[in-house]
DNA sequence: ATGGCTGTGTGACAATTGTTACTGTATACT
DNA sequence: AGTATACAGTAACAATTGTCACACAGCCAT
């Protein structure tokens, strides 16, 4: 673990390595599984070491909104932010693929707050960034229609996986955007047509 | 100060109040003036003592997209994520009526956190209702047609001040919901046919 | 190969939202 | 009082988005 911690979370100071090691645990998810619940409390923070997680508000009527995503060396803000009360989580998370995570029960989470500078310019950090993420993804949906959203859209998964090939089919990226299939068909074979990208079945080519 | 801080902050220790006495300065906005521009740097943490804080998300094209209120009692937590490392402003603040608010430099801040609890739950505390507050905005713009929103902007503000009349130009509000004041008039008729609501010039008269 | 399933393309249409244009009416100002 | 201005109502139309219906192609399992 002081690898993966050394070389994921090189910030946090010796001490606080030490202190994780022997305190936390570390869990892991398969691709697809649910890691957090709307609803659910709240007893961990987490800290990712293996995979991609996806932050998703979900909809009373079914609704998977996608908000960001979580990378290797990040952890979940809104974990740390209910931590701190054992609230209940208002987002859903889910792997998307084979995923390991570090969990730091709530009390040392926040008793390193006091104790360790590193964990706490950190903490800061995972809370300042996640907050104008999610600011950006206000502006996407309050001010743009749902082309520029689509583009957006794919920029940020193409980002994530570092890649230009995205695997998705219309409908999983309808659903992520809360819009129905034919309209994000119809948005797709514009693109198309604009030179943007290249369509094919369960798999998106981004040009350009 | 003393009362203020005792009436508003009830939560802050003794040993915490007085560091605030003695370090923080007091300063007072006129109804209408911008507190805090979208890339602006912050220095300041800033608590309000007296009047409303309407805390907005600018577009690109000049919309102001309407957030969340920040209430006497409340701090700005923008303010305090950026103040870890003087960060530009992501958000702009308007003040509502005429304001004071205690302002807290930044270094200051930060090392309050480390020695007093009870400002160390307080900011948690802000960052917490506020995350969940700008996810509740994510929902329902996400997640809800135009009508809807509306609704959940009427009751927003009807909370805010406590009353029933709203004293707001169709104009107003569909600037802040980034539409057009056609489409709030068309609906605000609607709900007035359902018996949601009075128009009258200039203000608006909930019922029910 | 056959059949069934999922994913994609598309047309037609409905509903919502955005835009333009033009009223009239209340209010403020001189 | 008379004028200018901001506010509100509304009709007509455009554009976008949502919904329904159906065709067809690729893939998998048998």
């Amino acid at each position: 673990m002081q690898e993966v911690l050394n070389d994921l979370f090189p910030s946090f100071s010796k001490e606080l390595n030490n202190e994780i090691q022997a305190n936390a645990k570390i869990h892991s998810f398969k691709a697809g599984e649910v890691i957090m619940r709307t609803g659910q409390y709240i007893n961990n923070t987490m800290l990712l070491t293996k995979g991609q997680i996806k932050i998703y508000r979900e909809g009373e009527n079914g609704g998977e909104f996608f908000m960001y995503y979580i990378q290797p060396g990040q952890a979940c803000a809104v974990s740390m932010i209910c931590a701190s009360k054992s609230q209940v989580s208002h987002i859903m998370a889910k792997a998307v693929d084979d995923i390991e995570l570090i969990m730091v029960p709530l009390t040392l989470m926040e008793k390193w707050m006091m104790e360790h500078r590193s964990w706490y310019e950190f903490v800061l950090f995972t809370y300042r960034t996640r907050f104008e993420e999610v600011l950006e993804v206000v502006d996407s949906i309050a001010f743009r229609a749902m082309d520029e959203r689509l583009e957006f859209y794919l920029k940020r998964h193409a980002d994530a996986c570092g890649c230009r090939d995205l695997k998705f089919s219309h409908q999983d990226i309808a659903t992520e955007l809360n819009t129905s299939r034919e309209v994000i068909s119809r948005l797709l074979k514009k693109m198309e047509q604009r030179g943007m990208l290249l369509l094919h079945r369960n798999h998106i080519e981004l040009l350009n």
